[in-house]
RNA sequence: GGUCCCAUCGUCUAGUGGCCUAGGAUACCAGGUUCUCACCCUGGAGACACGGGUUCGACUCCCGUUGGGACCA
């Protein structure tokens, strides 16, 4: 039978990096194993679901190329506010089965049941009241229906990712399917759906997992084969806390605008949890063909960017140019503050920046000399090398630039060796201040590369404005 | 409060009783290269939470403690 996983989001928020890599694992999972990947969307609090965070989520996972499949038998993705009708019939079945109940408790009776329980250091569970009433489909007050949770008895399963589990069902009640108000319960609709769907593994948070034996009992009840179970371990925080869903820097958008390649953060989320010996640096393809849940560990991991960042960089050192260009286009754009055409020069321009940028911000900032014609020096790089002393080598080397016969990198260190031999300096002392001239600061390319790259006309221009300077500064 | 889970360098991890006085990566530090920054190269420092067992032998198995976490209320 061919695996059929699921990634099963509430549309609450953006997509955060934990749900990503629990989707990562089940489309990683499913490719692997030549089966599909299924989404579902489990807005069953209706208050805060939006149809923007189903949106967010679903570009998030294109972002990142998670490719699903569709749902056989449903005409779009499954949205469980859309499938309460079939979650009623379940619990109907249920009902003529006997695996259910009705139960008419008030919330009063239910507290101070419940209170008497702990009282008496009891299980506060619910206490059976209404159990054996044998209520009828019209009880005449608001009621909500029960599972018949047997008295005893183990529930087992071999989880793939956690080993042998299981619980002792005297921990379980007789928990409530469908509410007084009547709308399902969680734990209904998800077993409901994924049997629906014809899930065969289910790949979720180790969060869900003191909810599986509940969830196991409604597959019995319903007469479902229940399907494999892993509860992968939980990413956290620097600290050690939760992932919180709130945390808008954890995001995969988020990832996205601060300059980071998909590339990059799919290996970086795939390697949080996931290993293959050593294996640091693979691509979707590698990812999918060594993919196991045995390579899946069994403790929370930290999410440190440290690392994400040296991933960053190295995609951006080796992704293909037009690639590159795709994902750096926008960072571009802003820093230049319109839009952009990518010439020849700048591309050369990109080449030698993948080197130096941690992220495409980066890379755009480091680029913005080329990218605007105002350009405003960095003060403390400026007082430091664009000095008085240096006005006349300066001088000199924009008049020999001047009329270089032609302006390439070989002409220009011509330029520069004359100038350096008459005046007995090192090429460092004149590189620096015609780099604060050219780029605005102490760091670029290599000096001849990048006047190369900017041109004569511009070169000239930010090299007498540099001079300029100078001059009135001394005069000071 | 109850149930369950986890525990190797700062971080991500390799490791399934002897091959480990613990390997890789990142981050950090030092040096090299260099016109600057970065890349790159070399080197350094850095961990089996603790206590009991089991065993000829434990980081690896068991129990407990501590710490962290999740879930149910």
């Amino acid at each position: 039978m061919s695996v059929v996983t699921r990634y099963a989001p509430s549309p609450t928020g953006a997509l955060h990096i934990g749900g990503a890599r629990t989707a990562l694992f089940n489309w990683a999972f499913a490719r692997h194993q030549g089966g599909s990947f299924l989404l579902r969307f489990e807005d069953t609090d209706q208050a805060r679901s939006t149809r923007e965070s189903e949106e967010a989520v679903l570009e998030a996972l294109s972002w990142l190329g998670l490719d699903y499949d569709p749902v056989p038998g449903f005409e779009d993705i499954p949205r469980q506010s859309e499938r309460l009708e079939r979650y009623r019939e379940a619990i109907e079945g249920l009902l003529a089965t006997g695996a259910a109940y009705r139960c008419t408790c008030t919330v009063e009776e239910l507290e101070a049941a419940r209170r008497a329980a702990r009282e008496a250091r009891r299980q506060p569970g619910y206490n059976g009241t209404c159990r054996n009433k044998e209520i009828g489909p019209e009880p005449g007050r608001p009621f909500c229906v029960r599972l018949r949770t047997p008295e005893d008895g183990l529930t087992r399963w071999n989880d793939l990712n956690a080993g042998p589990s299981g619980e002792d069902i005297s921990q379980l009640d007789d928990f409530i399917m469908l509410r007084s108000d009547g709308t399902p319960v969680y734990h209904l609709a998800v077993v409901v759906d994924d049997h629906d769907m014809g899930i065969t593994h289910v790949i979720r948070g180790r969060e869900h997992m003191t909810s599986t034996p509940r969830q196991l009992l409604l597959y019995r009840a319903l007469g479902f084969e229940p399907p494999q179970f892993a509860h992968v371990p939980l990413l956290v925080e620097a600290g050690g806390k939760k992932l919180s869903k709130r945390h808008e820097s954890m995001s995969v958008q988020s990832y996205r605008d601060r300059g980071f390649a998909p590339e990059a953060v799919l290996n970086f989320i795939a390697r949080l949890g996931w290993s293959h010996s050593d294996l640091e640096i693979f691509t979707k393809e590698e990812l999918v063909k060594l993919f196991t849940l045995a390579g899946v560990g069994r403790s929370p991991s930290q999410v440190h960017n440290d690392k994400l960042l040296w991933l960053n960089q190295h995609y951006i050192k080796s992704l293909p140019m037009p690639t590159l260009l795709s994902h750096a286009h926008r960072f571009l754009e802003a820093e230049a503050g319109g839009p952009l055409r990518v010439e020849p020069q700048l591309e050369r321009l990109i080449d030698l920046l993948r080197e130096r940028s941690k992220t495409f911000m980066e890379m755009a900032s480091l680029a913005r000399f080329y990218l605007v014609d105002a350009l405003e020096l960095e003060p403390k790089a400026a007082r430091k090398y664009l000095t008085a002393r240096m006005a006349q080598p300066l001088r000199e080397l924009r008049d020999a630039f001047a009329v270089l016969p032609e302006w390439t990198q070989e002409s220009l260190r011509g330029a520069f060796d004359a100038v350096i031999e008459r005046h007995q300096l090192k090429l460092g002392q004149l590189a620096q201040p015609v780099r604060v001239a050219v780029v605005g600061g102490p760091a670029s390319p290599g000096i001849f590369e990048t006047l190369e790259i900017l041109g004569r006309e511009r070169s000239l221009a930010r090299i007498d404005a540099a001079l300029t300077r100078i001059g009135s500064s001394a005069q000071d």
